[in-house]
DNA sequence: ATATTTGGGACAGTCATGTTGACATATCTG
DNA sequence: CAGATATGTCAACATGACTGTCCCAAATAT
């Protein structure tokens, strides 16, 4: 293997640990910059094969969250994302139109329509899931598994509670 | 009090440990989620305040980085938003207008503008940190202060190795 | 001393992605 | 059948990025 110990890194961490006065406006900080400048070098990873695509970082939520739960609605979608069905609108006219994704009419209700990755959507998905693995992955083996455990308690803790359920039920 | 036992939760986490599989494709996609999830929600806690005087996120992540190293130059400011000087441009214009920002010569490049807030500036950023405090607070005590220091690990792990330096000169 | 590089500012045009508002259609539910 | 719901579509607009170009002043190199 090319990566051998990654997943059993001898010495975890090597960054400073949180003292008791963790409350602390310094510590708050911290954990404010390292949150944005961890989310947007993982997400910056994928960019290279999305402009090679044409496409931009909504097409890649989109694609992530239909490859993550296949068969949602669009109305789960536009919740999960966050934005308007106008926007995402032409996210998903665009990821037909690359015959990346389709849809089907729902099945208890038909009026909803279901979406899933066609083959060519879920590999493209998949390349751009590597690339975020790759991040991931190298952060997870140097911090070890105690670490994930606390990085996962901490962005739930940011999560409103009201917010959480639709979390942990991408996790089926 | 209102919250007596936030820096003191007795029982932390509540979230699912991470396995020794930790490695795992479901793993990552948690992570993944969490990142997302936890990063926009505590973003989107100063979002009211923002609209309020007619500013927008980028206004914000600029104020955030003039208190957080009062006297940086334009350059160095570029370099932590990893933007380019033309959007930055426009941020500092509106900045400057409003009286929250200001400028001076460089002391040793007089070419350089070193930026430091008003008071007034001063005071629009301690709102806004109150905001984003009161999320990353909670979501730390919640999950205790050994969750912390891996929240902060798995973070830096993410950050490319030449970028760390960078982050860590904030902790100063 | 002059030439080049560097830090910063400004103008113009474009792109990606979000918003609101209004209206249409099909389907479900009371 | 009436109203609510899920989705789609058109239009206008806002935010915040980008590239490209030109400019000035100050630092640095030749």
């Amino acid at each position: 293997m090319t990566v051998p110990n990654i997943s059993a890194a001898a010495t975890p961490l090597r960054v400073t640990p949180a003292s008791p006065l963790f409350l602390r406006e310094d510590e708050i900080r911290r954990g404010i910059e390292l949150l944005y400048f961890g989310y947007t070098a993982m997400i910056r990873g994928a960019d290279a094969i999305l402009e090679a695509q044409g496409l931009g970082r909504a097409h890649h939520r989109a694609l992530y969250f239909i490859a993550r739960q296949p068969g949602l609605s669009v109305g789960e979608l536009i919740g999960l994302l966050g934005i308007t069905k106008q926007s995402l609108g032409r996210v998903l006219t665009d990821l037909q139109a690359r015959e990346l994704v389709e849809q089907a009419v729902g099945i208890n209700d038909r009026r909803q329509r279901l979406l899933r990755l066609t083959t060519a959507g879920a590999a493209l998905e998949a390349r751009l899931f590597a690339e975020l693995e790759r991040s991931m992955a190298r952060a997870y083996g140097e911090a070890g598994q105690q670490a994930v455990t606390g990085f996962w308690a901490v962005l739930m803790g940011l999560v409103p509670p009201e917010d959480r359920p639709r979390v942990e039920a991408l996790q089926d």
